[in-house]
DNA sequence: GGCATTTGACCTAT
DNA sequence: ATAGGTCAAATGCC
């Protein structure tokens, strides 16, 4: 499992060096060299989904529940199963983010994601320099929407926040119309727009489908409203897809990973 | 006045 | 017993 993970995070390594090289370029990357770290970067993922394949396969693999596997890239080092030092199992239906916290306005703020949330209690965290924030859908009164969200600094990187979804929006305030208009050739990219993006989850357990979930795929463009960026969700998602979705995910695991190009 | 945030207390899972 | 999660009163802002 140690090779694997150590895979996952040279994968990581190749994803995070191609996003501060297009950042470096701004814009006037040499294509050669795109395709060949993209290409790079995608066979070390291949080469940790194989594995991970193989393991999973062995009757005594053990497969992490939902949400229970994080992984950092751009933010390395890679963390699993727990949230800090925590020897507490996250529940089920939760779903983690790793956000650069915004460059624009206050930093100390929490990412956008579009929805409106009202925080409700703040905590400090065992082994963690930073609080742990609560948030629940502001319109929780309204429509009984069960959506919280928490978000808490990275212990060694500030300026990344981990954020954290329950729960699934019910109320009307669906980022769905962002996501349908992706502004192509705006003026920068979008500040909360999270570098990199991996999840992996468990398929939908016994007696209860995994919501589908906004955020999801909200977080490929980040804060739609403050638009801007060359977002490259669509081919990046299905080159995600090809490269791991394809064919029988041989245990179920689904593995979604996102990138964008600025 | 209405709404959001802060913060200490309380509840619950491990 | 301890730490994480939530509640609710107090407070502040618009």
């Amino acid at each position: 499992m140690d090779r694997i993970l150590n895979q996952i995070l040279d994968a990581c390594g190749l994803a995070d060096e191609l996003d501060r090289s297009l950042r470096n370029s701004a814009g006037a990357a040499d294509l050669g060299y795109l395709l060949a770290s993209c290409e790079d970067a995608a066979a070390a993922f291949q080469r940790a989904t194989a594995e991970l394949r193989d393991l999973m396969t062995e009757p005594s693999a053990a497969v992490p529940a939902v949400g229970e596997l994080a992984l950092e890239c751009g933010a390395l080092p890679l963390r699993t199963g727990d949230a800090g030092s925590s020897s507490r199992k996250r529940k089920e239906g939760t779903r983690t983010l790793i956000v650069p916290a915004t460059r624009t306005g206050n930093p100390d703020n929490p990412p956008d994601d579009g929805y409106t949330w009202r925080k409700y209690g703040q905590k400090d965290i065992l082994n963690s320099r930073f609080p742990r924030s609560y948030y629940r859908c502001t319109h929780k009164s309204f429509h009984g929407c069960p959506a919280k969200k928490q978000v808490q600094r990275l212990h060694n990187d500030p300026s990344v926040f981990e954020v954290t979804y329950r729960g699934t929006h019910t109320c009307q305030s669906s980022p769905t119309p962002l996501l349908m208009t992706a502004d192509i050739g705006g003026d920068g990219p979008s500040a909360t727009a999270p570098l990199l993006h991996l999840e992996v989850m468990q398929p939908a357990v016994a007696g209860g489908q995994v919501p589908d979930w906004p955020g999801r795929t909200r977080s490929l463009l980040g804060d739609g409203r403050q638009g801007g960026g060359r977002d490259t969700d669509v081919s990046v998602a299905e080159l995600a897809d090809a490269m791991f979705n394809s064919g029988s995910s041989s245990g179920g695991m689904d593995v979604i990973f996102t990138a964008r190009l600025n």
